[in-house]
RNA sequence: GAUUUCGUAGCUCAGCUGGUAGAGCAAUACACUUUUAAUGUAUGGGUCCUGGGUUCGAACCCCAGCGAAAUCACCA
């Protein structure tokens, strides 16, 4: 691999410093005893010039990244980022290196460390004349190297950022870096993680039960999607990654739990978007003995509580638009909100009349479309952007929810509601269908759906079917898509910026060619480099060449301008060795 | 999967009508004891995504490929 010149500095000051009998990473622990953001925070009334004389920020242990370095001759000012925030130091040459040798400033310091690498400082605080909280550095020491410079983005006095890292490849692709040197990229995460904290609280307080269910299962089932297929060797059986954990769960509500829930990977083989990621998270919930109703109170009370415990009001900024949390939340039946966004009344028509109608609304269809999915494309298209503020859409139609009960007053219909929020879909849920002989027939319907052409149609799961038999109480089910609400509540506009490491096409890695492939065609060691400067990084690059004088003149005047001196120039004999091939 | 846009130094980006590859930050050297987008002076740093083509000459025009983003389709 072809280092850049700052890399090879900095490999460089590597060895320079273990010379100098310092080790670049050391083994030792490196206590500590306070974080740039609590001394940001209990020392805010510091004034200027100020040092604070006793207690815990007199003696302070920190350590962090290095940020940002400007000497100013004997005397430096830095910035140290620890996992909390920053804080600037101060380091004086002469408190640091009280003897006659001042190396461990000249040339430690101002020379050999770099930004990005890992120290840790003893001083106390104190604010300087210009009025920045400042660590005085009474001590320091290198915990560990950083080899590769970071992208420093930089922040002026008015809050403006340059040169910010934004290329969203390299960001996605290099998390690590993009939560190094953009720290509102922290922020969204550690909110995702005390959203899903806030529910785990809330469903346990009520005393359901947090469980695990298969991720690779034999059956795919639950909900309408292609999977991805594996296999396992010993069994010599195909295995699919879950597109859902329902069958499962309601499996354990047979078994007596009254409510069970779990955050759960789901993995569906479909195309990407920023609303969509492979593998995304949901957490299903089953309670015993409830409906949908009763679910829909559960969910509102739930997200309030959430928009509350992440940011201090039920009112969450996201866009455009101010969404409000506040119960209770709007309610349309499916029916009610075609009518209300289309003016057009659909309750009563058949598949004839509803096929018609969606070529009037400009609704795209196709064949194997039933009743269901026609009325489903009617409200995707017409309505569901148009919903921002959180609303419940109740009943829907009975085929497009094969595990819904049916409703117990509209024909036609099933027990289901989802909630709509900045115009996408943020959960599911229904009053479970127990009825095993029901559950069987609608499995069916699914399959003459498969047959129509519906890729997306549930199979028949024999053992959920003899599970049901034995009797599932009325249960209600919610299923929540927690990269959609944390996108949401962290106001991101798209599912890569919840997802730590969000799906992404392989780094092409350019086959380059190693010093011994260079060395097994006849090229001395020593001219490796030169042969890498020349932009042959591979041996069939190399072997290409046809041309030998220029081949030759080439690694010749390479070596002069690389100055080499100590490497011999090869003959040309020696140069006409390489390309002959054996 | 389709369409559009993009790919130039470690980072952010210029690069005119096709004529020797540019800036700021970062790096290196020197100066500087409270600076803060530190400053001043000097220096180094490039597979212009890859491969073809057109041309006397391509970062630029054409074709193909790779990667990304946006929009659309499928979906949560």
């Amino acid at each position: 691999m072809q280092l850049s010149e700052q890399e090879q500095i900095r490999r460089e000051k590597l060895q320079t410093l273990r010379k100098l009998g310092i080790e670049p990473y050391p083994a030792d622990l490196y206590p500590i005893n306070a974080y740039t953001a609590d001394i940001q925070q209990d020392c805010a009334e510091l004034e200027p010039k100020q040092s604070v004389e006793t207690g815990k920020y007199s003696e302070v242990n920190l350590a962090g990244r290095l940020m940002s370095l400007r000497v100013q001759g004997k005397a430096s000012f830095a910035d140290i980022q620890d996992s909390k925030g920053r804080i600037q130091l101060y380091i004086n040459r002469d408190e640091v290196c009280p003897q006659e040798d001042k190396t461990l400033y000249n040339e430690v310091f101002k020379k050999l460390l770099d930004i990005g690498d890992f120290i840790g400082v003893k001083g106390f605080v104190f604010r300087t004349g210009m009025g920045e909280l400042t660590l005085h550095v009474k001590e320091f020491i290198l915990l560990s190297k950083s080899l590769k410079p970071l992208p420093l983005p930089k922040t002026d006095k008015d809050g403006n950022i340059y040169d910010a890292f934004t290329d969203p490849e390299q960001r996605y692709r290099q998390r690590y870096v993009d939560l190094v040197v953009n720290p509102h990229v922290k922020d969204a995460f550690v909110k995702r993680t005390k959203l899903m904290n806030t529910m785990r609280e809330y469903l346990n307080e009520k005393g359901y039960l947090e469980v695990e269910t298969p991720i690779l299962q034999p059956l795919y089932g639950g909900a309408a999607a292609r999977p991805f297929k594996t296999h396992h060797n010993t069994l010599d059986m195909t295995l699919y990654l879950r597109i859902a954990n329902e069958l499962y769960l309601k499996r354990l509500i047979v078994g007596g739990f009254e409510g069970v829930y779990e955050f759960s990977k789901d993995f569906r083989n479909e195309g990407m978007s920023r609303f969509h990621n492979p593998e995304f998270t949901q957490i299903e919930l089953y309670v015993a003995y409830k409906d949908y109703e009763w679910m829909m109170n559960l969910v509102e009370e739930m997200v309030e509580k959430i928009a509350i415990n992440l940011h201090g009001t039920t009112e969450v900024k996201v866009g455009e638009h101010i969404i409000n949390f506040q119960r209770p939340w709007k309610r349309f039946t499916m029916f009610e909100a075609i009518e209300h966004f289309t003016q057009i009344d659909i309750s009563e028509m058949d598949e004839a009349q509803l096929r018609e109608t969606c070529q009037k609304l400009n609704v795209k269809i196709d064949e194997s479309m039933g009743k269901g999915k026609l009325i489903d494309e009617i409200f995707g298209e017409h309505c569901e952007a148009k919903l921002i503020q959180p609303t419940f859409i109740t009943d829907y139609p009975v085929e497009m929810s094969p595990l819904a009960k049916k409703h117990r007053s509209k024909e036609g219909l099933v027990e289901r509601f989802e909630a709509i929020c900045n115009g996408k879909e943020i959960c599911n849920s229904f009053s479970e269908l127990n009825d095993p002989i029901d559950q069987r027939e609608r499995f069916q319907e699914q399959l003459e759906l498969g047959k129509r052409g519906d890729d997306e149609a549930m199979v028949l799961d024999e053992d959920f079917l003899r599970a049901l038999e034995y009797g599932m109480p009325p249960t209600a089910g919610l299923g929540i898509g927690i990269d959609r609400l944390s996108m949401i509540m962290t106001n991101q506009p798209s599912i890569q910026d919840v997802l730590f490491f969000p799906q992404m096409r392989p780094e092409k890695k350019p086959t380059l060619a190693q010093e011994a492939d260079y060395v097994k065609i006849g090229v001395r060691a020593e001219l490796v480099p030169i042969l890498q400067k020349l932009g042959y990084a591979t041996i069939e690059a190399l072997q290409s060449e046809e041309n030998i004088n220029k081949l030759f003149n080439d690694v010749c005047g390479t070596r002069k301008k690389m100055k080499l001196n100590d490497v011999k120039n090869p003959t040309k004999e020696e140069v006409e060795a390489w390309l002959s091939n054996d």
